[in-house]
DNA sequence: AAGGAGCTCGGTGATTGGCTAAGAA
DNA sequence: TTCTTAGCCAATCACCGAGCTCCTT
């Protein structure tokens, strides 16, 4: 007896585990149902972790390929309009090459 | 014995050659121990336990990358999908603690490879 | 408002290692070719990771009250990991535990008689006045055969 | 004595999105 | 073919590890 169906699959289609795992995967199982009245369930995925590191990214200087850009002093300086009139701007690549 | 043996030559080899570089990479210790014990029933736990965890993990993970890239390859496929790990869950009873874990069943009856 | 956090985002595993791991394993397999991971197929091996966790600690938790102590050890772990008919881990993490101990028994003779000084000091200085955070340097001892 | 829980603290790598080739469909 | 999407960059800051102290075994 190397498998072991499994209770809530046997009404459709018996589905067979490994015998040795069957009761830690009924106990863990019991496990995520108490999880879930807790309502510690898997919630909605968001699409960052961090509303900071988000700000961060978001803020950052881009090259024209969309990707993150080297930090020039330009933007060392404060947001000032006087000075080099210019705001994140594509950085050139020196030359694609692998 | 001849257990510690080759567990001697493993350590020479994982910390000689330049494999030492390309693999181990730690999965961080707090959170493993934060896992373990979001298990009320887990009380104590030593230092050692979240160290083989790390390396039992990672192990674990390259297994799993192995037998999904498996299904991928026989897809001829190039991007390993969601459904390539759920297929390999099914196929080997080594991963069957985890057969709630990845419920894509449905794709994978579809995209059956092997 | 915070409490009510979902306690999952605490208990994920960082992506970037996970996927580091996985890539490494995939350009193992195929080293002439690169083949990309999906994003929901990251997100499962996170998870697969997860729940290996917590499988293997809850039986590891009930080897350890088997034999009436509060604490789960190495041991324990591994043997949780031979139950459940692991073969291909056992060697490795055997290694890495050995590494382990060995790294924490030189940390702890090392530290051990600065220590007992510190100890010392401590009870001496209690009637004096406050000094400022004396710098400890690091004393490491390597150890090879 | 040994060693883990639970703090603090400082250093650091995980987190992060726009664009586009790559590839799933 | 069409259209979805994973990989690519690097700077901040949340979090990890390394010290502590205190407490139980």
């Amino acid at each position: 007896h190397a498998r072991m169906p499994l209770p809530l699959e046997m009404a459709q289609e018996p589905v067979y585990v490994n015998a040795k795992q069957y009761q830690g995967i009924l106990r863990r199982r019991q496990a995520r149902a108490k999880a879930e009245l807790e309502k510690k369930l898997i919630k909605n995925r968001k699409p960052y972790l961090h509303e900071s590191r988000h700000r961060h990214a978001m803020r950052r200087a881009r090259g024209s390929g969309g990707r993150f850009a080297k930090k020039t002093d330009a933007d060392s300086s404060k947001d000032t309009g006087a000075g080099k009139g210019r705001s994140s701007r594509r950085v050139q690549s020196p030359q694609s090459g692998s | 014995h001849l257990k510690l043996f080759w567990n001697q030559r493993m350590f020479e080899i994982n910390h000689t050659s330049e494999v030492a570089f390309k693999n181990s990479h730690p999965l961080p210790l707090a959170k493993i121990k934060r896992i373990m014990k979001s298990n009320e029933a887990v009380k104590m736990v030593s230092a050692e336990a979240p160290v083989l965890f790390a390396k039992a993990c990672e192990i674990f993970i390259m297994e799993l990358t192995a037998r999904a890239w498996m299904q991928t390859v026989g897809c001829n496929r190039r991007t390993l999908q969601r459904f390539d790990i759920a297929k390999a869950l099914q196929l080997d009873k080594l991963f069957h603690f985890l057969f709630d874990a990845v419920p894509d069943l449905e794709k994978c009856r579809k995209n059956v490879a092997i | 408002m915070e409490t009510e956090k979902v306690v999952s985002e605490t208990e994920e595993l960082p992506k970037t290692i996970v996927r580091r791991v996985v890539k490494d394993k995939l350009h193992d397999c195929s080293p002439d070719t690169d083949i990309s991971v999906h994003k929901d197929a990251l997100l499962a091996f996170s998870e697969s990771a997860r729940i290996f966790i917590h499988y293997v600690s809850a039986t590891a938790n009930d080897i350890c009250k088997e034999s009436k102590r509060q604490t789960i050890n190495g041991e324990d772990v591994l043997k949780a990991i031979e139950e459940i008919d692991f073969p291909e881990l056992m060697g490795p993490l055997r290694a890495s535990l050995d590494e382990f101990r060995q790294k924490n028994a030189g940390k702890r003779a090392g530290a051990s008689k600065s220590k007992e000084e510190k100890k010392k000091q401590k009870v001496e200085k209690e009637p004096s006045e406050k000094s400022g955070k004396s710098k400890k340097d690091k004393v490491n001892k390597e150890n090879d055969d």
